[in-house]
DNA sequence: TTAGGGTTAG
């Protein structure tokens, strides 16, 4: 009789190595039988490769093998925890997280109890498929099965699951309690500030990209520098973090800051660091620097296209952006969800309907899927934009799933700017229903009524607002001077140069004038007198954040804005006759394009 | 045995 091997060969075991290499259950299979022969299927190593290889590949099967185990450890549970695979899903890694929780119930089974390899792991499936009532549970259970402090691998995992929930409160009083943070967990936390904005933006704490985005930006950025007073070296993915902060603001000369560190401190220029780069030199206005790192790219991928897409969808360059879409298929690359939405949303930006029907048409015929949602959305706010709103409406109500806010958001925003209201108020009635606390929407609406002077309408849907203590989100813009980044609100006086700023504002409104502009005073809800109405415009906030920049910036510099909201129709305009009376460039970000008003133009060919 | 990366409709 052979006697099994002993703990230390167990370890490196020429079986475990085929464990590793087996892709289908019949090779697995064969593999066990020779586990079982050998008798290493007696020891706990062996058993969690095992374990590891059959949860990749057959869920039935590593529950088998679980079930022939007289007494499994907890670091047997362990591994199945870290597998979630699509053959091993979260509700099975959750029922074996449950079997250690329930193990001393059943007496004569030994107790055991989770240990601080088990909660990174279930705080990775929580954030994954985002359990977030049950992350916040197993953050309880930690307390209760955990001697404190919990080591960095809990920390950072806990950090990064909080950053899916938007609440950067907690992330932040975790990771003060950290002693002596280490790289990941300086990671996790600087990430977490990105994630936190982007979670925000989305799940409607703001629906601004200014605002919080500037603050948890600048607050990661701030965290970068405090990483390097502590001497802990950054890697590729703090890198990562930095620049996608860096975008989420519109902050390039940090932006470029970080691209010169990596440079100097020899970190890789892979292709995570390369997108995040291109990516956020595109949404800081700079979309020649982002091409030329996308041209010189040794590698590329599908994000890394992606991205490259998205960078000229938002510059308006839509047949750069088909151009990329074609080549990329060349070169054998899939599109994905992604490629179909940025690509879109290229044509979207500068009418090419027909193109944008073709490539509608493609997702189908090049990646054999149907369609989906924000598909069907680019495509409404193609033809809304150029004028199809009749067609526009007939595919949301064809398509083949329920339309969600965005869409119909979409194609009010279209009826508005054509004050098509017998369709406004179609896709304003869905768009309440299902949206009935966002701002924005009550806005689009009054926005319409006063377009066509029923002001009684307006102003009924303002009271509406009030009575449901919703507020309307304030037009703020960013503006870069030297590093340093200056906040104005619409009307703001806070800034410490505020006088001169609205002296410069005076100057401008009477060249404007001498200029032959008149106000466009649609866009100003209130039912107020025209020249009321023109006062309100000229407090637009990027209006004060061009004034302030002409102040301050030597001259021939470009004026880079972020904002939070759209541009307004008459700001549009102005900027236009600023560019030429001043002459300057002025780069104008907003909430979902860019503006480059340079000699009396503007990038977007008035099309927006 | 465990944690942390790039793109995405308005």
């Amino acid at each position: 009789m052979r006697l099994p091997p002993s703990p230390s060969t167990a370890h490196n075991h020429p079986l475990l190595q085929l464990l590793r290499r087996c892709a289908d259950l019949p090779s697995l299979r064969q593999v066990h039988a020779l586990l079982i022969t050998t008798g290493l299927a007696l020891h706990t190593f062996p058993l969690s490769r095992l374990l590891s290889a059959a949860s990749r590949l057959s869920a039935a099967y590593s529950l088998s093998i679980l079930d022939r185990i007289t007494n499994p450890t907890v670091f047997l549970f362990n591994i199945l925890i870290s597998s979630a695979t699509p053959h091993h899903p979260p509700e099975l890694a959750l029922s074996h997280y449950l079997r250690i929780l329930a193990s001393g119930r059943g007496l004569p089974a030994p107790l055991l109890f989770p240990n601080s390899f088990t909660y990174p792991s279930l705080f990775k499936l929580c954030r994954t498929y985002r359990l977030l009532d049950h992350g916040h549970a197993i953050h309880a259970h930690a307390l209760k099965f955990l001697d404190p402090p919990f080591d960095h691998f809990v920390q950072s995992s806990l950090l990064c699951f909080y950053a899916i929930t938007g609440r950067i409160d907690i992330v932040r009083i975790l990771f003060d309690q950290i002693e002596d943070p280490d790289l990941a967990c300086w990671n996790s936390v600087i990430d977490a500030y990105t994630r936190c904005d982007f979670v925000n933006k989305y799940i409607g704490i703001t629906d601004t990209v200014g605002g919080n985005s500037a603050e948890l930006s600048s607050e990661a950025l701030s965290l970068f520098v405090k990483m390097l007073t502590c001497g802990v070296r950054p890697n590729e993915m703090t890198a990562v973090a930095v620049i996608i902060a860096c975008a989420n603001s519109g902050a390039l000369y940090q932006g470029k800051w970080i691209h010169r560190y990596i440079l100097k401190n020899g970190l890789k220029m892979n292709v995570f660091v390369a997108t995040a780069l291109i990516d956020m030199y595109s949404k800081c206005g700079c979309l020649d620097l982002a091409y030329q790192l996308f041209d010189k790219m040794p590698h590329r991928d599908i994000l890394s296209y992606n991205a490259m897409i998205g960078g000229f969808a938002i510059h308006g360059h839509g047949h750069r952006a088909l151009e990329l879409f074609d080549k990329m298929k060349h070169e054998g690359l899939m599109p994905d969800n992604t490629t179909f939405v940025v690509t879109l949303c290229a044509c979207s930006h500068v009418g090419l309907v027909e193109e944008g029907r073709r490539v509608f048409r493609s997702i189908k015929e090049d990646s054999g899927i149907d369609p989906k949602m924000e598909h069907y959305g680019c495509l409404v706010d193609l033809l809304g934009r150029s004028g199809q709103l009749e067609e526009a409406l007939e595919t949301v109500q064809s398509m083949p799933m329920k339309p969600n806010a965005v869409l119909w958001r979409s194609l009010l925003g279209a009826a508005r700017v054509q004050v098509n209201l017998e369709i406004g108020e179609v896709a304003l009635k869905n768009l309440l229903q299902l949206e009935p606390e966002i701002s924005g929407n009550y806005v689009l609406l009054s926005n319409m009524y006063a377009a066509s002077s029923r002001w009684d309408d307006a102003s009924r849907v303002r009271q509406s607002m009030k009575d449901h203590g919703i507020d309307k989100v304030p037009g703020m813009s960013l503006v870069e001077i030297d590093g340093t980044i200056h906040e104005f609100l619409t009307g703001d006086r806070a800034h410490p140069n505020s006088m001169e700023i609205y002296y410069k504002l005076e100057e401008i409104n009477g060249l404007l004038q001498e200029h032959g502009h008149r106000a466009r005073t649609r866009t100003v809800m209130f039912d107020i007198e025209e020249e009321e109405k023109e006062d309100a415009l000229s407090y637009h906030s990027e209006r004060l954040a061009i004034a302030f920049a002409l102040i301050t910036m030597e001259p021939g510099i470009p004026i880079r804005i972020t904002k939070n909201l759209r541009v307004c129709e008459d700001c549009h305009a102005i900027t236009k006759l600023i560019s030429v009376i001043y002459e300057r460039e002025i780069i104008v970000r907003d909430r979902i394009r860019f503006h480059d008003f340079k000699d009396g133009a503007c990038s977007c060919s008035d099309h927006w």
